[in-house]
DNA sequence: ATTTTGTTTGCAACTTTATGCAAGTTTTCA
DNA sequence: TGAAAACTTGCATAAAGTTGCAAACAAAAT
């Protein structure tokens, strides 16, 4: 049998079948397991199917995991996260949005910090609940189901009442004509009254987001005190927003 | 088995149940525990789940802080949130507490239900928050970090101020005598709320659970109006509870 | 037909990987 | 606090992979 043939037979076995053992292969074949283990690897190499130990499975059989979001830009959230803890002080009460970011920021805190968190977003106060050192209070109102946070009248009646010292808002799209856009209304909403309501507030977001714009508008850039990305503040890529008013981080 | 394929397996496992537990997955694949645990911590590694002790917790399903007693009896678990389940009609607004047989009940909710939930439990509440059928509306206020629940005056009030069809109460002990009782007061004082305000409440406790009575008192068996457990409803080992008023399920 | 040339194959020696086991440590929960 | 369960670390073993090599083979050239 010609090598090209068995080949071809191994490819077969490998899509009927989704996997295939080498050993299984070897007597079907009647060719030493070296001869196949060097098959495998061709066929691999042409990227026909996938060489694993023991045998190969074929393209077809991947990963749920593929799908599985793994967070996106995780570096530069971490360091956002690390630049928006550094504003934190003892005592204070901080208002924090949704997001993988603030979900980082809940994820980072250091022990010995004890400050009141108050958030609209369940994950986020799921990581906050953790730190015991901290207190954590959920606005609660209507669940919407995509972001995972409260929205609706209730909430906003409920953040009007409040008078936290700090902000921290995940950015969607942020650019300096426009400001701080969402697309998402329920969202705008409470972010809207969340900066509203609070003494400073602080725009988180990946650079890449810069420069960008959605449908509706939370706020101007110069109705916020912080923007914190992942690059150094001196960065030229944020010149455009270099305003008075408007600390970078 | 080429071990690509047993994590393959060891992912679709996860993410049906989303959680499991290692001496169980150690048993369906017939590997050792310590074969498991590596791929688990392998495919935490790729962020394809997450490990916990005793087994691993999906990812979409972000519950912080899982332990081993929280992943543990899943299918008596899941045959409770079958029964009570059953007692959902559309249109009603069911208020839940938390605890993870509630979780369970969140997860296995059939589509084309279309209740309103109202909880005061964070992973409960994101897991209802997936079922875009229903309604989910968060009760707020100070996070008590270990049972991850709305404690607290104010969560007290916005009850009092709900008239909801069916209450599910999550049960950490129950006996005939002393009724539902529970350790940590501040979950105890919401669930008294929570029973009071509802026309009608179910208790869900696994068989374990029974005859067991911890130091606070929510309510006497006789203010229950179902008791959900894993057994069947004639087994005589419920029999302690067959009191009148209270259905058993 | 025979030689040459290059490829393919199987084998042997050695390295690496996967898996299970055991001893000791940590965590959890009663 | 103390027992049970789970984790860690190290190790032994077997299976799989690697490399080099020589025999076998096919195809091309003489």
């Amino acid at each position: 049998m010609l090598k090209p043939e068995r080949q071809l037979l191994i490819l077969r076995e490998v899509n009927v079948h989704n996997k295939v053992l080498q050993a299984d292969l070897s007597e079907l074949l009647n060719v030493s397991e070296d001869t196949i283990r060097r098959d495998l690897q061709e066929l691999a190499e042409d990227g026909k199917l996938q060489k694993v130990r023991g045998g190969a499975i074929s393209n077809s059989f991947q990963m749920v995991g593929a799908t599985e979001r793994e967070i996106y830009a995780y570096a530069e959230k971490t360091a956002i996260a690390r630049k928006a803890i550094g504003l934190f002080r003892n005592g204070m009460h901080i208002l924090i949005s949704g997001g993988t970011t603030n979900l980082e920021v809940a994820r980072l805190l250091p022990p010995g910090l004890k400050v009141t968190f108050l958030t609209v977003s369940l994950p986020v106060a799921m990581q906050l609940a953790r730190h015991t050192d901290s207190e954590t209070l959920f606005i609660g109102g209507r669940i919407s189901g995509d972001a995972q946070i409260s929205t609706g009248g209730e909430v906003i009646r409920k953040l009007l009442s409040l008078s936290p010292d700090l902000c921290l808002l995940g950015a969607n799209s942020i650019d300096p004509v426009n400001g701080l856009t969402d697309s998402d209304w329920e969202v705008v909403e409470v972010k809207q009254a969340m900066r509203e309501v609070s003494a400073q507030t602080a725009a988180l977001a990946i650079s890449e987001k810069l420069n960008t714009c959605t449908k509706m508008r939370v706020c101007q850039l110069s109705e916020l005190q912080y923007l914190i990305t992942e690059r150094p503040p001196d960065d030229p890529f944020l010149s455009p927003f270099r305003t008075p008013g408007l600390t970078l981080l």
